[in-house]
DNA sequence: CTGAAAGCGCTTACAG
DNA sequence: CTGAAAGCGCTTACAG
């Protein structure tokens, strides 16, 4: 793409001004040992020209960028459009730009595009999404992720990981454990679980919460199915497919995230299942549309915008000696996709 | 942020290949005039010491960027997200940088953001979302693009604008006559519409078409009333109330996006009314979600991750003598939220 | 408080 | 085909 030649640069402010180049950057940077008269003119002189820093300059000059780096599994999928959000919402507010990527949950993916943010030199680097429980698929990106905060750079991931930097943690465990809970007292036992990849840190703590209240309820775990599909909507319809047919006598269903819900719940409807009268369905995440679902999902709400937002506030502040774990509560919202089990 | 000094410069990378950094930068940015042994040992040296090379050094030298700047009212919004998927995904596989940010539908913050862009120098910028129709409304962000533009810069809009840029736009009209002729065509006559901003050429475009098949129809446009509320579930929420509430004979609503859709079906059902064999539903856009509702909402697809990624393709093209228009078909899909009107 | 000058890490005419 | 050198537009020690 061409050059943008036509904009002002520093010096034609300086001259405009009537200053030397090192007066007029330190009055538009804001860097202290100016006249407030000086610098006062040079910002006029400045707006009136229509003046913007050319960032490449000054990053290459000052050797630090104030871009922010996303990084998310998928843009489209609203647990990750939300957690954006949040992002863009504080990087704007801090006059931060914000450079994003996808990496449709490969891992090799994640670690191109992550070497790729390092090489653009991006200031901070936000990765958003689920942990591998085996360590050795993030070793790569720990590495490179490592030598860019050795290097200065600011990291902060949202969800367990095994890279050792800050991390914004929402409680899975407890989620799973409240909505376990939930269905638990309304009586039901034969429970099916809608999973995702039990590969994934979220799934596994997810599923640790629920094994919690269903020992302390005295439910065998092995009693229930952990059906594993794809972490979406296509995947909740197959698994609750496999529900109806492998474990018929199932009265709950407990899915992983919101959209394995939406599926299973659209599923149930095509098989003539109501819902909450013959079968529960609960989910997790509480996207925007869970409560305008008919019936309104009964779900785990995890604060995503806010979780975006705390993630660039994490690499906004110096680093700690040691990593940062800020956790963020999980509420069990009950709507109408929960009720009594059938006698 | 801290500089990012431990990473290996192209001369470390000449050093250890032996030849010159002019030599190196061709052979790593495969600028003919190399021999071929020569690039290959460089390529490979890079490879060995992990070498990246630094983009804002790489745009301050050769004055332009392989960054995509891409504006969006709101990243949480299914509409913009699944744009964003899409430019994202062309982008990566270009091997392009995406720059995003958003404006809360905001002209002025908008304005402020696309400046933002320019002084980043972004090579492109993909401005989504509904232009308005008072042209004045974006004649500032008009100027700013166009001095962009001049300088060499690609401009790609979604959505007809005022900006005399290259645009991907979608058959508003055509999927406005689309649904209002299929809910015609199934017996209504006592309709309304729920909107968001009759300011938003989005909306004047579906309207448009809404209102040629209401008066092929024979039906008084006058009688049909227009509903305008925030274009999000809330507004559906209360637009239905108004619909209820005004014209409660009402047998069919059609809600100008699928966001109100969901809110109107959410709010009818929380009122006693069944959909659609009281009143039929419709909706506009097809984001993912509208096909596992309850009921199914029937709607007009909008192919959204295609105009994402064919936005990004008109900025990869060379600019045309005028600007283009590229036209994506609105599709009608029905589904269970339509039904003939009640006797 | 202010300025002259070096330097950030590249690319690209210009010579050879 | 290859290299020495200028220059992109800033920031920031270093002097004064």
């Amino acid at each position: 793409m061409k050059p943008q030649t036509t904009r002002p640069r520093l010096i034609d402010v300086a001259d405009a001004a009537g200053v030397s180049i090192a007066t007029a950057s330190r009055a538009l940077s804001g860097t202290p040992g100016v006249s407030e008269s000086l610098a006062q003119r040079v910002r006029a002189t400045a707006a009136e020209l229509g003046y913007a820093a050319n960032l490449h300059a000054r990053s290459l000059a000052s050797g630090s960028t104030s871009t922010i780096g996303l990084v998310v599994h998928e843009i489209g999928d609203p647990y990750f459009s939300e957690i954006a959000s949040g992002v863009l919402r504080i990087a704007a507010d801090q006059g931060r730009t914000v450079q994003i990527c996808h990496t449709g949950r490969d891992p090799q993916v994640e670690l191109q595009q992550i070497r790729s943010m390092v090489a653009s030199r991006v200031g901070a680097i936000v990765v958003a999404g689920s942990g591998f429980v085996d360590p050795s698929i993030e070793l790569p990106a720990r590495r490179e992720l490592e030598v860019f905060s050795d290097a200065g750079g600011r990291v902060a991931v949202i969800g367990r990981h095994h890279l050792g930097v800050d991390a914004v943690l929402p409680a899975n465990v407890e989620g799973g454990r409240a909505v376990a809970e939930h269905v638990l007292g309304l009586g039901h036992r034969r429970i099916a679980v809608l999973t995702g990849s039990t590969g994934l840190t979220t799934v596994a703590d997810r599923l640790d919460g629920i094994r919690e209240a269903l020992g302390a309820a005295g439910v065998a775990v092995a009693d229930v199915p952990v059906i594993e599909e794809a972490f979406t909507r296509a995947g909740g319809r197959a698994g609750a497919r496999r529900v109806l047919e492998s474990h018929p006598r199932t009265t709950a269903v407990i899915a992983l995230n919101d959209d394995m819900a939406i599926g299973c719940l659209s599923e149930l409807r095509t098989a003539g299942v109501t819902v909450p009268t013959q079968i529960s369905v609960t989910g997790f995440d509480d996207v925007a549309v869970a409560g305008d679902l008919s019936p309104a999902l009964t779900t785990v709400r995890l604060p995503m915008v806010e979780m975006g937002a705390r993630a660039v506030g994490l690499t906004l502040k110096e680093p700690g000696k040691r990593p940062r774990r800020l956790r963020v509560p999980a509420e069990l919202v009950v709507r109408d996709s929960t009720g009594p089990a059938p006698a």
